[in-house]
RNA sequence: GGGGGUGUAGCUCAGUUGGUUAGAGCGCUGGCCUGUCACGCCAGAGGCCGCGGGUUCGAGUCCCGUCACUCCCGCCA
């Protein structure tokens, strides 16, 4: 086998080659830059062995780097011919030869070098690799498990390699426009203090300080603010948070990156007017499909009544109903005596659903999502049919079918229960309907912005009134709203941005005033010193001139995840972990030595351990 | 913590009502092939059917348990 050192020592007698002993090492051209302009002219380039075709005296390579592919060939009259056919795909090679133009009926058009192929004139094996856990070549996904383990080499793969290419670029256009507006770009510590908001922390425990310890920040929100106090106006940051939560399709634990930014002098408009051309820019960047420049605004509650959820999916158009007034007091009597209880009644409307097996599955679908059923009324040849329907009389059906506009074919479903459940279970079937009947336009992108959040909500088991979303949002009414208002009915500065059912972001005019934090503070149950000790830097920093702020943190990997159009977040992530936050490429979480634990001052307790 | 799905060759998957020696494609090994481009043809190796227990004359298939992966609920200011 050639090693690649001898490369300088070769030198052939012939004059047309006496060129290589002066070429790179390793190049001269990519694997994607090769066409007819270079016939006749001797070139060097390395990749990987994507693939060989082998017709025993002649042998085609498809020679693969981040470039591109191109195709080399040798033949027995070739002293490399040998290396060339004993190699293994995946292999790094470095190919020296000629560029030749391919005749008429072999071009490939398929390929952006199909025009010419290299005459393999010499090959140089920089790397052998052995038979392959997952094939490279290949469009088929390997499972789960082994794209993690062998990432490098999932990461070769077209798709994979081209999602987080994507992800660069939307990164970097990002990055562009938000310095085109202005924006300037700070970084904030990664080691800082737990908080005791939000989520769980990843803890760091401090050498140099016995018992206490350092938390990942779950995002750089009490600095942004901070920076803000210093008198910055525009802040931004590509920045990774990390947050100890299980893991979704759309949520990958352990890590995640936000564009976070904030503002300082603005009012709720204005981070919208600088958030949406970013958004609708980027998006219509980097993706075919059709989007609204202007984002739909809907209220919290707006959006709980018509859509079930805070984070409605507006491809989907069914809009749910309250009809809570038509069933109160009526003959179908299960949910006449719920309603008398407090319960409310929602209706899905069921576009072509008009069917017994439909409502059926709909029914023991809604069952195992821990509701008691799903009432349905058919709509059929002009007659509402069903136990409800026959109940409630045709009527006070045909009054729902009206409300609900339905035609004939159709079918209405309810769910009855506390307004918190109904909506729920009413949110979840609107979206079962929608993809099921395959209502969903698959060629939008659907922005909106959710506003209008609570302040404050009831702890549904403890009834003890509880921050909604984050105590650093500025009710709606400040002040005198928490000194005059039921805090149910206080709403914040609080906006969440949605495409398509993801949230994409979350984000508030911020509180800037000491007064305002403690009340508020004090309406969830805790004292001024809950604010002097857990948030010394925030409340001290308001007693010294601060200005109004606001921002927003839309998820980056989110987004491009929207874009790529992939259905999971650890396509459009480098190195994820898997659903248990575990790496199983590097074997993290992994056990430490004894010595870095008695540093740190830390004992591991084995009763609880598994596998160890 | 709870619920659903999946687990069969290196990889992706098939495997009927429980019934002979568990199959296919890709990959791998060997042979043939000078214009392929997912090259083609021939042959071969490769299996703890995730693991443990049970039912049965007989289990990849049925039952119980368990582990792993995945999706969902909880959780995610």
């Amino acid at each position: 086998m050639l090693q690649f050192d001898k490369i300088d020592a070769y030198c052939p007698r012939n004059e047309l080659n006496f060129g290589v002993c002066h070429m790179h090492r390793y190049r001269t051209h990519n694997c994607g830059e090769l066409s007819e302009k270079d016939e006749n002219s001797r070139v060097k380039i390395s990749g990987w062995v994507h693939r060989k075709r082998d017709h025993g005296s002649l042998v085609f390579v498809d020679l693969r780097d981040h470039y591109g592919l191109t195709q080399c060939v040798v033949d027995t009259s070739d002293s490399a011919f040998s290396i060339v056919e004993s190699l293994r795909n995946e292999s790094v090679v470095t190919i020296t030869g000629f560029v030749k133009k391919r005749s008429d009926e072999t071009v490939n058009q398929n390929l952006t070098t199909g025009e010419v192929e290299v005459s393999i004139e010499e090959i140089i094996i920089q790397s052998e690799a052995e038979t392959l856990p997952l094939q490279v070549n290949s469009d088929e996904d390997a499972g789960e498990e082994t794209r993690l383990r062998y990432r490098y080499l999932d990461l070769r793969r077209d798709r994979p390699h081209k999602n987080i290419l994507l992800r660069s670029k939307i990164i970097q256009s990002i990055r562009n426009r938000m310095i085109e507006q202005g924006f300037t770009e700070f970084q904030t510590p990664i080691l800082t203090a737990s908080s005791p908001e939000g989520a769980r922390d990843f803890l760091v425990p401090a050498r140099l300080h016995p018992g206490k310890y350092y938390a990942l920040p779950q995002a750089p929100q009490q600095f942004k603010q901070l920076i803000m106090m210093s008198g910055f106006e525009k802040y931004f940051q590509i920045a990774p948070c990390f947050r100890d939560e299980d893991s979704r399709a759309d949520r990958s634990p352990g890590e995640f990156y936000q564009l976070d930014l904030e503002m300082s002098f603005v009012e709720q408009a204005d981070v919208f007017n600088a958030v949406e051309p970013v958004i609708a820019g980027v998006f219509k960047e980097f993706s075919d499909k059709k989007i609204d420049n202007k984002f739909q605004k809907i209220s919290f509650a707006e959006s709980m009544l018509k859509y079930g959820s805070d984070k409605p999916d507006l491809r989907i158009p069914i809009e749910i109903s309250d009809v809570t007034d038509i069933f109160r007091g009526s003959e179908f009597s299960i949910f006449a005596k719920n309603i008398e209880s407090g319960a409310i009644v929602r209706a899905i409307p069921g576009p072509k659903c008009g069917s017994r097996a439909i409502a059926d599955r709909m029914n023991s679908w809604a069952q195992s999502e821990g509701a008691p059923g799903l009432g349905y009324i058919i709509f059929a040849n002009e007659d509402a049919k069903g136990p409800v329907a026959k109940a409630l009389g045709q009527d006070k059906s045909n009054e729902i079918k009206s409300k609900l506009n339905l035609e004939d074919g159709d079918a209405a479903f309810f769910s009855c229960a506390s307004e918190k459940d109904a909506s729920f279970i009413a949110g979840r079937a609107r979206v079962k309907i929608g993809k099921e009947q395959k209502l969903i336009d698959e060629t939008v992108f659907k922005f909106c912005w959710i506003v209008d959040f609570p302040m404050f909500e009831n702890d549904e088991l403890t009834g003890k009134i509880e921050f909604s979303h984050n105590p650093f949002s500025m009710p709606q009414g400040g002040l005198e709203a928490l000194n005059t208002k039921n805090p149910l009915d206080i709403k914040a500065w609080q906006y969440d941005l949605v495409c398509n059912g993801i949230e994409l972001s979350s984000g508030a005019i911020r509180n800037h005033l000491p007064e305002v934090m403690y009340r508020v503070f004090e309406i969830a149950g805790y004292g001024p010193e809950m604010v002097d000790n857990k948030f010394p830097a925030m409340i001290n920093a308001f007693k010294f001139g601060a200005p109004p702020h606001g921002g927003i943190a839309p998820g980056i990997d989110r987004i491009v995840m929207l874009i790529a159009e992939e259905p999971n977040i650890r396509e459009v992530i480098l190195f994820p972990m898997n659903g248990k936050a575990e790496d199983i490429m590097m074997s993290a979480p992994s056990s430490v030595d004894d010595k870095q634990l008695r540093e740190l001052h830390v004992r591991a307790v084995t009763s609880h351990q598994k596998n160890v």
